[in-house]
DNA sequence: GACACACTAGTCAGAGTTGACTAGTGTTGC
DNA sequence: GCAACACTAGTCAACTCTGACTAGTGTGTC
């Protein structure tokens, strides 16, 4: 739920005003769909949940001239407070699809803060490595099923390819690679 | 869901007879949290629906000395039928959770039926690797956000870690690791 | 000019999931 | 001997997600 609302709020926030349709169509546009479960009707399920809690306002109708009247949204004070709470919780997530969002909207951040975040998301990372390696050990069968110790090592390869991944990003920032927020 | 259905079915079906708690604290002792995102109550909603579809059925209660009196599920035909189709497609899927219930139950097919299974695996994490690969082209700026490119790098590293992990069991099947049905 | 087809812009019922809660049973310390 | 705590064995309401569907608007084409 959070990785939809982050990138709702974000999408609204950089158009300054969105309807339902446009976050959509600029969320697919994202291949959001391949990098996360996020879905069209969870999209349109996150916006009028963020207008119910006053995260989005809706200033007006857009009449458009052609198809129905869409109404229009805009992110709030209340809203900004969640986007960057959301952005930076998403930065630090062991998470792969939430961390994803975090990384599509990581410019609304100075440089140096997305760096600490970078540097936390690889220690938590890199701590659920080492818990598994644990955890491991505490198997003493590896033959028997269910095989609890083999899976443990196929989650491994996942965290481990994604510390991999953090790190070369973390470089590329200290690289100078990207245009970010008060840059 | 069909990840819990399979866990369940398997459960049920390797101990004859179960009731929910039971199922639970197996699963549990596997640390199937740690592996899967499966929760106390997926459990006992799986086992509840597979109920009503006849895929298990209820024998008779349990009178304990201890607690309440208990639901005894046993597996049918059906079910049986229901647990190796699941079991079959976990183990071609190229979703990490469904991939690790089918690997915990993969003794329950023949050996060499699990390589085959295993090697259809390994080809569509290939595929879609290469497909992300393909993808990745499509995108000319690689600089700006929402970064989709690098995020593509951040899933194949994801599906090339697992291809590594299936090739690794493939070979230990090879070499005769394991105790399988009709061995 | 009218028919088929694709695109826009969503909605909806039903299914699944979750955090929080209940309620009974040992059991340990004082 | 009893208060506090942990464990057993779940349930529940509220929330979220999903596949399938709707309905209006261009647009090409014969």
């Amino acid at each position: 739920m959070s990785t939809v609302r982050l990138l709702v709020l974000g999408v609204v926030r950089a158009r300054g005003e969105a309807h339902g349709y446009a976050v959509h169509r600029q969320l697919m546009s994202w291949r959001v769909d391949t990098w996360t479960a996020v879905k069209p009707p969870s999209i349109y399920h996150a916006v009028k949940q963020l207008d119910r809690e006053g995260k989005l306002v809706t200033p007006g109708l857009a009449t458009s001239p052609k198809g129905p009247n869409r109404v229009l949204y805009r992110i709030t004070e209340e809203g900004q407070r969640e986007y960057f709470a959301l952005l930076e919780a998403a930065l630090r997530s062991p998470d792969i699809e939430e961390f994803g969002a975090g990384i599509a909207f990581m410019q609304s951040l100075p440089r140096r803060r997305v760096r600490e975040l970078l540097t936390e998301q690889l220690a938590t990372t890199r701590q659920i490595d080492a818990d598994l390696e644990e955890m491991k050990a505490q198997w003493p069968d590896p033959g028997a099923p269910p095989h609890a110790q083999h899976l443990l090592e196929l989650w491994r390869g996942v965290f481990r390819s994604n510390a991999e991944w953090a790190m070369d990003m973390r470089e590329r920032l200290a690289a100078g690679e990207f245009c970010f927020a008060e840059d």
